[in-house]
DNA sequence: CAGAATCCTCGGCGATACTG
DNA sequence: CAGTATCGCCGAGGATTCTG
């Protein structure tokens, strides 16, 4: 028996890990900012203000549960401003903030990567997936 | 009753829309490479060619699972390179294709945008947070 | 209209054990 | 060394219902 079993020692260099990913903003905010809806959000909003009903119906896929609570860190985080407008029947309405709409600008440049590269991708995607499937069995006994 | 209670058109609605997602390839390549331990690994592999054993040493907190299962699809993407040699213990090595070079180099974008910008996300947190805990229970009461 | 609250499901992910 | 296979937890997120 060894000084450390692999996982012991995965497990110690761990905590010090997480209090490094605790600590590091940029990763934390990645995260966020990487999240799906709000990558939707951030896309139906470049165009200008939007209502909550406006919202829901530009992205039909998104329930009220994860509309709101995606709006709600977005708002928390000052990518957008939330305005109420007491009327008869309330009025709330959505809009990037100055913030909100750089980082726009640099989902934009990714969304771009991504489509630019898609090709690429799909062709290595191609490739892998037939490689795969002529493989035998046991691939580490095959030579070279 | 209307012709279409809301859930129902939801329901519909997004029909169309998840087969626009499924169409749609950048959203669907977008939500693969910001995954988090795909960051990591593009992070780790922009120095050079690591090994399957120097990456998890390199990520500590990351599983076996994780990090084959993330490896795999890297792969399959294109955006990394395994080489085999069949050594005594076989030896794999983890490269980062061209592709996954312009990757990395976007990603550091977005790193910097987080860096830069966490002051401004900070400040907002801070201020969202005095403001929420400061205010009465009953929000939409308070007249303007 | 714009949510809040609740219940429940599904799958991402970690832990563990085994293999060539 | 570099994985594969299996089990089980937990939390993201959908459906539903209620409110000001």
């Amino acid at each position: 028996m060894p000084t450390l079993t692999a996982a012991a020692r995965r497990e110690r260099e761990r905590d010090s890990y997480n209090a490094y990913l605790a600590e590091c903003p940029s990763h934390n905010l990645l995260a966020q900012i990487s999240s799906k809806w709000v990558t939707l959000l951030l896309a139906a909003l470049s165009a200008g203000p939007l209502r909550y009903s406006d919202l829901s119906r530009a992205i039909p896929s998104v329930s009220q549960k994860m509309l709101t609570q995606s709006l709600r860190t977005m708002e928390r985080d000052g990518l957008v401003v939330r305005t109420v407008t007491a009327a008869v029947p309330v009025r709330v309405d959505y809009e990037l903030t100055a913030l909100g709409g750089s980082l726009v600008g640099l989902m934009t440049q990714v969304k771009d990567w991504a489509e630019s590269h898609m090709d690429n991708v799909y062709e290595a995607r191609r490739e892998y997936d037939s490689r795969a499937a002529a493989e035998p069995v046991a691939t580490l006994n095959k030579r070279g």
